[in-house]
DNA sequence: GTCCGATATATCAAGCCGATATGTTGGGCC
DNA sequence: GGCCCAACATATCGGCTTGATATATCGGAC
């Protein structure tokens, strides 16, 4: 889902569409192509239902910059003189309001989780605490389980002879396997480091 | 793409949109959920276009038959007295017309290949010449290639330092080395068993 | 005899993707 | 200076997929 992506890259800063793409593409890398086709649509609705809002707008509200810098910077926060609209170097720079925060709380718990958006939400994880966390590896883990016994039992079917379709099936599970493994370790983890990692309350936010 | 995978399904036997479903589930497991809300129309296209043709539909086709049977047959080249559109039981068997077949082997050689659609692919190489196999698979490995990359230069990027998003991208590594090597497997066995391939069925490994 | 779940087809509103249009800006180049 | 190209930036459109919903038949359980 994309509003799960878009409202999650904006609780970290506020940007317009076009580096908004550039950074859920180094966030997710090929995990999630986002299109602009979808992605402005999104944006439109987004800020139509409130979840973000429009920061700034204008022609040079940031000198290019060309994003080898910290593009962390809240820093210009005043912008004199924006354009109404329609203005050459044209962008508007979303930014999230509580009411997205919210409705980010909601997405993040859903319980949906195919390959993208359990990607997704894993690469927000930092914005979840602990049990949500735990909450949604489990239901990864039960959803890979389901997807291996199916493929199993596809597999062990009778007339199942094509070899090509044979490989096809044992390399889904052995990927899977290797994702219920990896899920596993997350879980661990998530759970075993009580004393090893005081951070995730306290420091790095 | 779905028209690749109702015309690989078919051209193996005759069959109706909801056991089309069924076979596609079987066949390509959890990597294709085709839903009926694009089956049907799918179907309705490629009849437009003549690669399929309603080789019998009425009420009662064929005897349940529960699908162990061969389904080839062409037999009831005749019915009589089919209901217009809406009557008991009225399911449409579809069949696969020599252009279908040109398209099947024009899909089967184009270049997309993303997950889904060279899953499909693999599931039919059964209709390929070994050229065209090698191709297909030389593509995929270098599609994986660029993935791999395009994720190694994400990690290496500094600010890269959120412990979820480096567990997600350092999976995404290895799942991918992991298909890479996969597909190299599959490569070796297709130029390498010159004189053995007789035992695809048998001897396997 | 009647209800239930599987069989079977179809349609609809949302929304996504890829292609395309349109215009701006900065930098290389002679 | 003057030129063109690549990157920047937003937006729209057609075609398609998805998920939900509607309709109707059939076999079997009870």
């Amino acid at each position: 889902m994309i509003e799960l992506a878009i409202l999650g890259i904006l609780k970290e800063s506020n940007l317009h569409g076009y580096e908004l793409k550039k950074h859920l593409r180094k966030v997710l890398g090929p995990l999630s192509n986002v299109s602009f086709g979808s992605l402005y649509p999104a944006l439109a609705r987004l800020e139509r239902e409130g979840a973000v809002t429009i920061v700034e707008s204008g022609q040079d509200a940031a000198p290019p910059m060309p994003m080898t810098g910290s593009l962390t910077g809240e820093a210009a926060a005043f912008r004199s003189r924006r354009r109404p609209t329609r203005g050459p170097r044209n962008r508007k720079v979303y930014g999230i309001t509580p009411a997205g925060e919210a409705r980010l709380v909601e997405l993040m718990a859903d319980p949906a989780d195919d390959e993208r958006t359990f990607g997704m939400k894993l690469a927000f994880f930092r914005w979840c605490d602990r049990p949500t966390r735990l909450r949604l590896l489990e239901r990864r883990r039960a959803s890979l389980l389901d997807r291996l016994e199916e493929t199993r039992r596809a597999v062990s079917a009778r007339d199942q002879d094509d070899p090509y379709v044979r490989a096809l099936m044992e390399h889904d599970t052995e990927s899977t396997m290797n994702d219920i493994a990896w899920i596993g370790r997350l879980i661990a983890r998530e759970t075993g480091d009580e004393g090893l990692d005081k951070e995730t309350t306290g420091g790095h936010r």
